[in-house]
RNA sequence: GGGCGAUUAGCUCAGCUGGUUCAGAGCACCUGCCUUACAAGCAGGGGGUCACUGGUUCGAAUCCAGUAUCGCCCACCA
């Protein structure tokens, strides 16, 4: 069958991700075999693919089809996040286009339009891992809002509940004004950036004076309760007991002394704002003073503000800066460079607040969960993510886990007035109730319902357990679980890893999963990370249109070294592209050679030996290579066996002259070898191998490239791959000779070389001399005593030379010659030096001090050559 | 403020236990080739004070200390 130059991905992919599927290759039940199961990173059941989803999700495909290689009962389970608080917001801002107001919504309602969205848009992205040839078991699909998965949700918080390691209370949170919850410590991000810092005048109560005050946020100055100073600050030593006014809204408060103050900063003197600001409020509490909540959770004013209620805080702070001016107040305004918190999904400014919310009490789970880590029980990869891990956990902090939103799983937490009981549904709750209040005619409607959600955090930390159903089917549970590991980015270490880990062992008594592998993120070539917002992410759907899906997974994985970030380039996904043809091509060849009972010559037994005995290294080192998730390096060893060893090298020692048949048997191992490619890079790239396959043999059903064997070698001819290498730098040589000479490959050359031990033992190595005349292009291959002419080189101490017969530049050759002399001679003396050392020689390891004996005679014959050279050309 | 890490070719990075002709790879670059699988290709080539300074050692890109620069995490200053 004839085949295009090019290898057409459009052609295939679909094809056997088909076939794949239709064979039920993906689908893991629980068997005798041992089990490889990774859980996916749930992306955003309404999100798209983008670059990192596509590093972590090859990277996990790689994993899984290696492990079916390897006989394993390999088990990917996929699954969607319903991200409650970045979906709620898009159902927001949709519904908002249609003229649709949140609030003027129930609760039902607004989850009625949210199941719809999700219906629309969910599950959108599973479709494009399907494209990138993801081998997920699609039949386990999950989704952490899905019936078993809240089931789990529910039964963690009421089981955590009534170990006394979750509580409710009041204390200041990250308020997110925009979708109006509480944030987790984990979902704020600090950056810098630019403010103006006012210094405003607060009158001391009683007197001329003022003291002065420097804030960042004048918006506030109406919930002042205390102009706070440092006791040691002389300059205000004055004011102990005296009373500041505050301006705007004239009210008296207290100067207090605390040690928080820093005397440095603006004028030593802080206003005290203990509903805005966490340490205000710890000032407050030592203090005693009143709280002044100025705004409301939109972020507008509040009534407590007593004037400009309801506006916009952005707009207040510019109003009472004109009103402090016009009073004469405010003494000057300079910018500030802090670091200002927002919300990671609305980008809103974070407004600490005072709240009322329920917490996860860390410090109990966190203790296992760190010594799994440390004694490596959970291994990390790389392993510097280790001291990240151990600086959050020993510094861990209560989570809190209730959000102000809809879109979750409900707190399964009921009141009756100041009581709380939870429990896993109403009934229940209601039966507690009746019993522990003691008034049996209680009915539903007395209840109330905590009114919140859960953080989404709180299912996904169950997610390998819940995937398995662990808290209702133990069968799957002790089957698949621990899992083999998590691939995820570091980002998520604490928001999703750690907790997985607190909760495995919380439930389980046991580690979530042996390994983490945590990739980079994938970074622009300015090395900014890609964003939708920068506009600096290219389309991944687009890639993998453009370069096949086997080229972009090779691009992604290619530059990628464990854990570190991957610049993106185009250009590394048509490098996957072009090894695609490239194979593909090699693939060509053979299928055109005609075949002939022949036996096979010497030249290609050797070239056989050779190749075999470099496949058991590649095979040695790679899997060195995943055994240390050092992926990269495996797809580039890959890479350079195939291109250099196999086509560069091999193909070319055997190809039979134009129109000449080969010997069948040289063919069958040739074909051999490609099938044995086709399995190792397959788990890299899995359509192009998949179609090689089936292309060079004919196949009974069942029998893919998908669920054969990974390849094992152990055979080695260490002769025969010392003469073949050797051969290789003796051919090069005379292509350098030929480059530099303007001589065409055509232009057959008669090669002499000098006789030595070494060449005696080459030349009667069988197929030695063919092999090398057979691609050197030689009219012949000879030992001589002396070279009389030519151009000569040299590889390793042996002296070859080429007869030319044209004229050769003498200036140039001499010139060239006398460089080499000279690095040789430095080559030597540095060696010479370290022989001299007596303290080497006594020190140093015998075989160290043996090698470097053969270097230093090595090279003195090397310059005896080049002299000689010399010598020669000048004649 | 506390902590972690990095610095090797023009770019991106390997170099794992200090010793192999150890200074590497890919890309980029230069030269020559439409050679009969592949020009998305073939053959050949140039390119480095391993950030700096000192130390340990027979021996340092590799270990230690300091300096400089950069990156990241945590905490957070009004």
């Amino acid at each position: 069958m004839e085949l295009s130059s090019r290898y057409v991905p459009s052609e295939t992919e679909a094809k056997w991700y088909h076939h794949w599927k239709e064979r039920k290759y993906f689908a893991s039940v629980p068997d005798d075999r041992e089990p490889f199961t990774i859980v996916i990173p749930p992306p955003n059941v309404t999100g798209v693919l983008h670059m990192g989803h596509m590093l972590n999700n090859t990277i996990q495909d790689v994993l899984i089809r290696k492990a079916r290689l390897d006989g394993k009962n390999a088990c990917w389970v996929p699954g969607t996040d319903h991200a409650s608080i970045a979906t709620e917001a898009k159902v927001v801002a949709h519904l908002r286009k249609k003229g649709i107001k949140k609030s003027d919504l129930t609760r039902e309602e607004f989850l009625e339009y949210a199941w719809e969205w999700k219906e629309k848009y969910g599950g959108i992205i599973l479709k494009q891992l399907e494209k990138l040839g993801a081998s997920c078991d699609w039949d386990r699909t999950a989704f952490t809002m899905d019936e078993v998965r809240s089931d789990h949700v529910i039964k963690a918080f009421v089981d955590l509940y009534h170990n006394k390691k979750l509580y409710r209370k009041k204390r200041m949170v990250n308020w997110d004004p925009e979708a109006l919850t509480v944030l987790s410590n984990e979902e704020v991000i600090y950056q810098e950036e630019t403010d103006t810092l006012c210094h405003v005048r607060y009158r001391i109560k009683d007197s001329d004076e003022f003291v002065v005050i420097a804030t960042t946020r004048p918006e506030t100055i109406m919930g002042d309760t205390a102009v706070a100073v440092h006791p040691d600050d002389k300059r205000y030593h004055h004011l102990k007991g005296k009373k500041a006014i505050v301006p705007l809204v004239d009210r008296e408060v207290p100067i207090v002394f605390d040690d928080y103050v820093e005397m440095d900063f603006g004028t030593g003197a802080l206003k005290v704002t203990p509903a805005h600001d966490v340490n205000d409020y710890e000032i407050g509490l030592r203090h005693n003073l009143e709280i002044v909540d100025v705004l409301n959770p939109d972020g507008t004013m509040s009534e407590a503000t007593q004037i400009y209620i309801g506006m916009p805080k952005e707009e207040a702070r510019k109003r009472i800066v004109k009103d402090l001016q016009a009073q004469e107040l405010l003494v000057k305004i300079e910018d500030l460079v802090h670091n200002v918190g927002r919300s990671e999904r609305t980008q809103s400014i974070v407004e600490p607040r005072l709240s009322l919310q329920w917490y996860v009490d860390m410090k109990a789970l966190a203790k296992p969960a760190l010594e799994a880590v440390e004694s490596d029980e959970v291994e990390f990869f790389p392993k510097n993510q280790k001291n990240l891990y151990r600086h959050w956990m020993e510094n861990i902090r209560d989570w809190c886990i209730s959000r102000q939103l809809w879109w979750g799983q409900r707190i399964p937490a009921w009141y009756f007035g100041d009581d709380v009981f939870v429990a896993k549904n109403a009934e229940e709750a209601l039966m507690l109730a009746r019993k522990q209040l003691n008034k049996p005619d209680l009915t539903l409607d007395d209840l109330v319902q905590d009114e919140d959600v859960l953080d989404t955090w709180f299912s996904a930390w169950l997610w390998p357990i819940s995937l398995f159903n662990g808290f209702n089917d133990r069968r799957e549970m002790d089957y698949y679980y621990p899992t083999s590991v998590l691939v995820t980015g570091w980002d998520i270490i604490f928001l999703w890893v750690a907790r997985m880990i607190m909760a495995g062992y919380e439930w389980e008594g046991k580690r979530p999963f042996d390994h983490v592998y945590f990739t980079g993120m994938v970074r622009d070539k300015q090395r900014r990370k890609m964003s939708k917002s920068l506009g600096n992410s290219p389309d991944a759907v687009a890639l993998i249109d453009n370069f096949g899906a086997d080229g972009v997974r090779f691009g992604m994985l290619m530059s990628s070294p464990a854990g570190g970030d991957l610049l993106f380039d185009e250009k590394l996904c048509e490098q996957g592209r072009n090894f695609c043809n490239k194979i593909w091509n090699a693939t060509r060849l053979l299928q055109g050679w005609k075949t002939t009972d022949i036996p096979p010559e010497d030249r290609e037994i050797l070239a056989i030996e050779w190749i075999k005995t470099r496949l058991t290294k590649l095979i040695k080192d790679t899997n060195k290579g995943y055994a240390e998730y050092r992926l990269s390096e495996v797809i580039m060893d890959m890479y350079s066996f195939v291109w250099n060893d196999y086509c560069s090298w091999f193909l070319e020692f055997i190809k039979p002259e134009y129109g000449e048949p080969l010997s069948a048997r040289v063919k069958v191992e040739a074909i051999d070898l490609m099938e044995t490619i086709c399995s190792l890079l397959h788990p890299f790239m899995p359509f192009i191998t998949e179609e090689i396959w089936h292309r060079i043999k004919e196949r009974s059903a069942g029998e893919d490239c998908i669920v054969s064997t990974y390849p094992v070698s152990d055979v080695d001819y260490p002769t025969s791959y010392e003469a073949v290498e050797f051969a290789k730098e003796v051919i090069s040589g005379v292509r350098d000779i030929r480059n530099k000479q303007g001589l065409k490959i055509r232009d057959v050359l008669p090669l002499e070389w000098v006789r030595s031990e070494t060449a005696e033992t080459y030349f009667s190595t069988k197929g030695f001399r063919s092999l090398v005349m057979h691609l050197g292009y030689l009219e012949s291959f000879t030992l001589t005593d002396q070279s009389e002419a030519g151009l000569g080189f040299i590889v390793g101490k042996e002296k070859l030379s080429v007869l030319v017969t044209q004229e050769v530049n003498v200036e140039e050759l001499l010139e060239e010659k006398t460089k080499e002399l000279q690095y040789q001679k430095g080559f030597v003396a540095a060696i010479d030096k370290k022989l001299q050392n007596e303290r080497f020689v006594n020190n140093a390891p015998e075989t160290v001090v043996q090698n470097e004996k053969k270097k230093w005679a090595d090279g003195v014959e090397r310059i005896r050559l080049l002299e000689e050279e010399i010598s020669r050309i000048r004649s």
